[in-house]
DNA sequence: AAGTTGACTATTT
DNA sequence: AAAATAGCCAACT
């Protein structure tokens, strides 16, 4: 039997952030929240810091709660690349490098 | 087994 | 407004 629903969160995770679609962001405690863990936040940045380059999952539309790209005390590279990431996706970044979440967080609900 | 770490977040100074 | 503190919890030493 294969199994069709993932039991680990850190799976679920994964496949949560494979729904956001591109020109759109979700913040780190929104995909613990989808992924029933409200209060693992931190391990979706965990996740995220172990996946694989040339991943499938769009870890570049996963910003934190103030709309502003993480930094990363390892690969502080990627963070610029995730924000050109985001910017070819149509983001738009203010002068202090904040997205405004108002208009591009991700509805899971409305798509 | 017990202590530390961290791509977080909310609250308090 | 910016910085420090507190709460959180899986993964790692």
């Amino acid at each position: 039997m294969n199994k069709a629903e993932p039991e680990n969160a850190t799976e679920l995770m994964l496949l949560v952030i494979k729904q956001i679609p591109a020109g759109r962001v979700a913040t780190y405690g929104q995909i613990a929240s989808l992924s029933g863990k409200p209060k693992n936040a931190r391990q979706v940045g965990a996740t995220l810091r172990d996946l694989p380059t040339g991943s499938d999952v769009p870890w570049h539309r996963v910003v934190n709660a103030r709309g502003i790209v993480s930094e990363r005390n390892h690969r502080p590279d990627c963070e610029q690349r995730q924000k050109e990431l985001l910017e070819a996706e149509g983001i738009v970044f203010d002068d202090n490098g904040v997205i405004d979440l108002v208009r591009y967080r991700w509805d899971p609900n409305v798509g």
